[in-house]
DNA sequence: GAGTGTGAACGTCTTCACAGCA
DNA sequence: TGCTGTGAAGACGTTCACACTC
């Protein structure tokens, strides 16, 4: 295949979705070995790093071209810029944030987000209460303004941080503001179109799906001793 | 297969990880038909208020005993009682956070946990400064307390809401401490003993996730409009 | 007739194992 | 020799389609 004809495959929605999803352990774990001066890394040392079976870390990294020097390992450097070009983070990208309660402060205050190239450029809250209130060095402003925002700042994320009853008329405002990628936090099923990306965390699923295996941890120990 | 020879292939891991991961949506759901006053409900209605497909939701449900009743359904209240026993919420789980910053804060406060039959038993940080602050109606304790902690609330999840370079030490504590699961929202890879289970929740992963599929529809519009 | 429960087909992801290259 | 890149095999998850039951 020819190099123009691997970057087109690339772009076309080549790389597996499951392969997509640990680009950023990589991307990670290989920042924090470029920080302690590593120039190369093997599969197995960036298994390790990540937490990740070695196959999967070659099969996932070979999505990206060839990168790999056999005998050797990855240069470092290299598939930062490699992995950050395909996760589209060699541009800024603008992060909204609807509903600043506890979670959405929460988000409007992580370092995690500046330290990838995200920048929340709004907080938004439905309650005027709300409004003006400053938090992280950003005005709170009203939902109203949230086509305004969205046109100023570019193509950018929307974060739902609104109680789930809240959160579907939220996701329409923000799909119809023009937002393609929506990243939810309410405990609710949005339902969203087509061109739409749509993820969601979901705090109490996490804890009930531990709780299941811990469950299933107490339900064993007793079978044992009985 | 026998009555109790299902009861026990249930309880023996027998339902895929896949299916424990939507059972918690589906009794989200169930919960919300509840009030409503519905009585029954099928696969496909259970199906269109999860966003899942019809008959994975049967597949799923069928894990847990035949309980559905042909051409009608199955019986709202019978369910919600199934899943929760299923997951183990017949009983209350105790959550201790360690790590009270921005995100401990929202935490703690997250009314979700406490719908749900999860009680915030204990927040402690490693942070003199902020111990003896109260969260939630809850003082901050030093994370020295964490056996002490553990040992009171019996059985209990843990959830490490720290920077990411203390999360490991963190991680050590809490299973140092007895508890065995473990829910990590620190961007680091954390290491436990096979017996521990750990999920993570990570912020900027999900942010760059969606960053690599906007990335793709900017991409994939150039490529039309050239 | 309506809707569950499930074998069978299909697709995706993971893992193995090794050829091939530095 | 060491490590990548990748076919092939296997495990897992999803979807289809329909027999069976109420």
């Amino acid at each position: 295949m020819s190099e123009q004809g691997r970057d087109a495959a690339r772009r076309r929605g080549d790389i597996p979705a499951a392969s997509v999803e640990r680009l950023p352990l990589y991307l990670r774990a290989l920042t924090a070995l470029a920080d302690t001066g590593s120039a190369t890394v093997s599969s197995d040392a960036l298994a390790e790093a990540t937490g990740v079976n070695s196959a999967k870390v070659r099969k996932d990294l070979s999505h990206l071209g060839s990168y790999g020097i056999r005998g050797v390992g990855y240069e470092v450097e290299d598939l930062v810029v490699h992995i950050s070009r395909e996760l589209g983070l060699t541009r800024g990208w603008g992060v909204v944030i609807v509903g600043v309660g506890n979670l959405g402060h929460a988000l409007a205050g992580y370092g995690g987000f500046a330290s990838r190239g995200f920048r929340v450029v709004a907080l938004l809250d439905a309650d005027p209460a709300r409004v003006g209130e400053h938090v992280g060095g950003l005005a709170v402003r009203p939902v109203s303004d949230l086509e305004g925002v969205v046109r100023e700042a570019g193509s950018c994320i929307g974060v739902v941080a609104t109680p789930a009853s809240a959160a579907q008329d939220v996701c329409d405002l923000l799909v119809a503001a023009g937002v393609r990628s929506i990243l939810n936090f309410a405990p609710a099923v949005l339902t969203v179109p087509p061109e739409v990306d749509l993820r969601k965390v979901d705090l109490a699923v996490e804890l009930q799906i531990l709780a299941f295996h811990e469950h299933r941890k107490a339900a064993a120990q007793q079978d044992v001793s009985a």
